[in-house]
DNA sequence: GTCCCACACCCCC
DNA sequence: ATCCGACCCATTCGG
DNA sequence: CCGAATGGGTCGGATGGGGGTGTGGGAC
């Protein structure tokens, strides 16, 4: 469920609770990086005469529990959070302010819960011994919790089923559920194409397009009823009826129930044409109605998990897409299959990449560091993230484009940081460009030039750079800026500037309406 | 009393 | 989304 | 032959742009 409560609620109960003001704790919370700090030293409760009830397990499960919303829904809140502030004793405080976030900073998060949940379970077991070839039994039972629970994430069922019938009969007593989401497979980015193709030398493998939409896992019972999901298993149902209206119509008629694996990807059916992400976004998210609809998506199937009852899930990629291309038909617009290929050829793997990432494989830029914002949590005492900016010719200014806060090692991090904190400024100056929204805990004079990667460029409401050059009020930015490497042979006017900025945009693919559909058929 | 906008939150990448 | 660092484990290297 | 070095995988926690939705406050 959403708490819908975050830093500047906290920060609100934080201020009331122990009398001081929100700048105040937050002018504390830039020293100390976390909220939760924040709160222990504030050292709540000391001054009260008369402590309120220790704190149980449940009642501050109860209270995160109260849904409030609706008028006055942020006040109750806020007083939710006084009162078990006021109660917190001890360490308390700390880990209350960040259960309320979400994060607790402590080292182990879910997969060590999973982990400890088996482990857990050999040692309590009494349902049986563990199965003799098993050499290490904790290892092992930390391994089918994580397993399971990719197939069925559901803590009370499988919690009950460890305590009824031990953590070995699990992959037994916990199944797969049409309905129920499964964790998504992930990919991982490689490091170097050359690196990679080489390992793969006459090995065959197989690739497939991956498309810049929006993961969803479509599940179609027997009953006819479906559910979309999201990649972190958010229920996305609402959000695509016309989804749902695409996959009843073009399953074929033997498919009576299903789960697949697709990206839902913006689409323009006139000109038969992929549409950026940044399309796809603007859709209504709740409640939607099918004659709402005004920005129309295609579905890019790429895998098959279950079908008429069977599930696919142990069956290899190879069987598993046989399924998929047999259950379905294509509709260009509709519903597509990934593009794919399947080859132990270096050569036809290369071109089939270079194809579908059609020489982009990411943008670099020079850009110019002229601002700064305190870390969080192990960045507290560093800047956590830098504001950047390209330097435009026509209006002898610098403007600002993204901010970035990785890619650094932490010594280069600790190395920028102290450098740039020397060239520290009280204001920003006259040509720095940059909207009011964006506004750094410190300024630097424009002195040194950064290498930034980005995977595309974006219109942006905040950022400025190009403003003009591509729309006449809104800027470019960048996704997924991060550091490859300081230019120390660079000059801050010697860097990318917006006059390319705007070219680099218009360069992308995507962004040329116009652009003849056999140019793109394969994006 | 109504409407609109800013902001906070959450989720997508 | 991307990236880094800590950690674990398996394999390889070098004395 | 054995310990050290290396490399791969997993996990947690830093950090990015951007858009929809709901709430609350200000303008009218």
């Amino acid at each position: 469920m959403e708490l819908g409560i975050g830093k500047s609620s906290i920060v609100k109960a934080l201020a009331e609770t122990c009398g001081r003001s929100q700048k105040e704790i937050y002018r504390q919370f830039k020293d100390l990086g976390d909220l939760g700090l924040v709160a222990q030293a504030s050292r709540l409760s000391q001054s009260m005469l008369l402590k309120p009830d220790a704190l149980t397990v449940t009642k501050v499960f109860n209270t995160f529990l109260a849904k409030e919303s609706g008028q006055n829904s942020r006040e109750k809140k806020k007083n939710h959070i006084k009162s078990l502030l006021l109660a917190a004793t001890d360490c308390e405080p700390l880990y209350l302010t960040r259960l309320l976030q979400k994060e607790l900073r402590i080292g182990a998060s879910e997969q060590t819960l999973l982990s400890a949940l088996g482990q857990a379970a050999v040692y309590s077991e009494e349902h049986a011994e563990p199965p003799p070839e098993i050499q290490s039994p904790s290892e092992e039972a930390a391994k089918i919790v994580k397993q399971v629970y990719s197939v069925l994430p559901d803590y009370d069922k499988i919690v009950c089923a460890l305590l009824s019938d031990g953590v070995w009969r699990l992959p037994t007593t916990c199944n797969f559920t049409p309905g129920v989401p499964v964790g998504p497979m992930l990919s991982n980015a490689i490091t170097s194409v050359s690196k990679t193709l080489n390992k793969f030398q006459n090995v065959g493998f197989t690739c497939e397009y991956k498309y810049d939409g929006e993961r969803a896992q479509i599940h179609y019972m027997e009953n006819g009823s479906i559910e979309i999901y999201s990649k972190k298993a958010e229920r996305n149902t609402k959000k695509f009826p016309d989804v749902a209206a695409a996959v009843a119509r073009l399953k074929k008629i033997a498919v009576s129930s299903f789960v697949m694996d697709c990206e839902i990807v913006a689409y323009d059916r006139a000109k038969q044409k992929i549409l950026p992400l940044q399309v796809l976004s603007t859709r209504a998210r709740k409640n939607v109605a099918a004659s709402d609809i005004k920005i129309d998506v295609c579905i890019f199937a790429f895998d098959l998990l279950y079908l008429n009852g069977q599930a696919l899930l142990k069956e290899n990629l190879q069987i598993r897409r046989k399924h998929l291309y047999a259950s379905f038909e294509e509709e260009s617009g509709f519903l597509q299959f990934a593009t794919s290929i399947t080859s132990n050829n270096a050569e036809e793997i290369k071109k089939f990449l270079d194809e579908s990432v059609n020489a982009s494989l990411g943008d670099t830029l020079d850009l110019v560091p002229i601002g700064a914002f305190h870390g969080c949590g192990q960045r507290a005492g560093v800047y956590g993230t830098f504001l950047l900016a390209c330097y435009d010719n026509d209006n002898e200014e610098f403007q600002t484009i993204c901010k970035t806060g990785i890619g650094f090692s932490e010594k280069e991090l600790e190395k920028c940081s102290a450098r740039l904190r020397s060239k520290m400024i009280p204001r920003p100056t006259t040509y720095y460009r940059h909207a009011e929204k964006i506004k750094p805990d410190v300024w630097f004079e424009a002195t040194e030039a950064w290498e930034v990667k980005a995977s595309d460029l974006t219109i942006s409401n905040v950022y400025q750079a190009a403003v003009d050059k591509v729309d006449s009020d809104k800027g470019i930015s960048l996704r997924c800026p991060r550091l490859v490497r300081v230019r120390p042979d660079k000059v801050p006017e010697d860097t990318t500037s917006s006059e390319q900025v705007a070219e680099m945009f218009k360069d992308q693919k995507q962004n040329h309406p116009n652009k003849s559909k056999t140019t793109n058929k394969n994006e």
